[in-house]
DNA sequence: TAAACTAATTATAATGATTATAAAGAAGTA
DNA sequence: TACTTCTTTATAATCATTATAATTAGTTTA
């Protein structure tokens, strides 16, 4: 079914007129099945022993050719690196406070929230961004055993 | 009103055994007096009149500082610079996809998400982020307009 | 009030993620 | 197959942010 989701987004970018090189073969279909919201460079690296002369500016044109297309979601957290998720369905993420990790969780939207601030401001309202925070279940085993 | 604002957030610091400074006085000023949600630099160049010898890491060191504190709240969008906040009461944010600026407003915090997220996912929620997106009224008139 | 202790500031260099550039290579098409 | 155009590569540049080390200045206490 990753297989499926794989050939999808292929047909979609056909479709917009972009290219389909190994490259971009490759970096999809890692995005499609890896769990781990990987930063541009986790990317390339996991792509190094199949493509040892990718560049990492190849990683990044491309991951913005998918964001374009709406095949892949940026997620920026100041400090660090920015993380790419192929787009599936709808969700939120959930972060660690202690370990960083994130996990994806779903909810219905927020379109009360959306409401509320289109009325209050008087923005024509596009989209919102969720995130939750706190110490993922593997933290805080470890924080009750430190104690 | 708000010198009651900086005088508390200098009680505080105070309080945590951080030294008030004429650059971390003037600092917070600005961002109090400040609408607009400025970044680093901004906050740098608003001050050189006042500081001709500060250095832009003494901005980022204080925000820190602030930050720490819980008076300064850090908004990262990956691409450009962060933005630093005043922290009065709660509030959330919409911003414009076109200009960028970025509007307060107020809702009901988000209780019933964390509780979903927490069963969900076995995370401990310590917090959440919450962000609208959308177009500004100004920046509608001139869309209108253009056509 | 002044010495002493320690934290904060400054100037500068370093880091690290991301983007720009230009030349070489490969998709798609007639 | 040859052509056109987009993509990749390699490298350098940019830009926000942080680290470092020397100097300066708050704060405390006698």
């Amino acid at each position: 079914m990753s297989g499926a989701m794989l050939k999808d987004a292929l047909v979609t970018l056909k479709e917009s007129g972009v290219r389909i090189t190994p490259q971009r073969h490759a970096i999809l279909e890692f995005l499609i099945s890896s769990e781990t919201h990987p930063t541009a460079d986790e990317i390339y690296k996991a792509l190094e022993s199949d493509f040892p002369n990718m560049s990492v500016a190849t990683v990044y044109n491309n991951l913005r050719v998918f964001r374009n297309s709406g095949l892949v979601k940026e997620l920026t957290y100041g400090d660090a690196s920015s993380r790419f998720d192929f787009v599936t369905h709808d969700h939120y993420h959930i972060i660690c406070d202690e370990c960083g990790s994130i996990v994806d969780f779903h909810h219905p939207g927020l379109e009360e929230v959306e409401r509320l601030a289109s009325y209050v401001t008087g923005f024509k309202v596009n989209s919102h961004r969720l995130e939750v925070y706190g110490v993922c279940p593997t933290c805080e085993k470890q924080a009750v055993k430190a104690n």
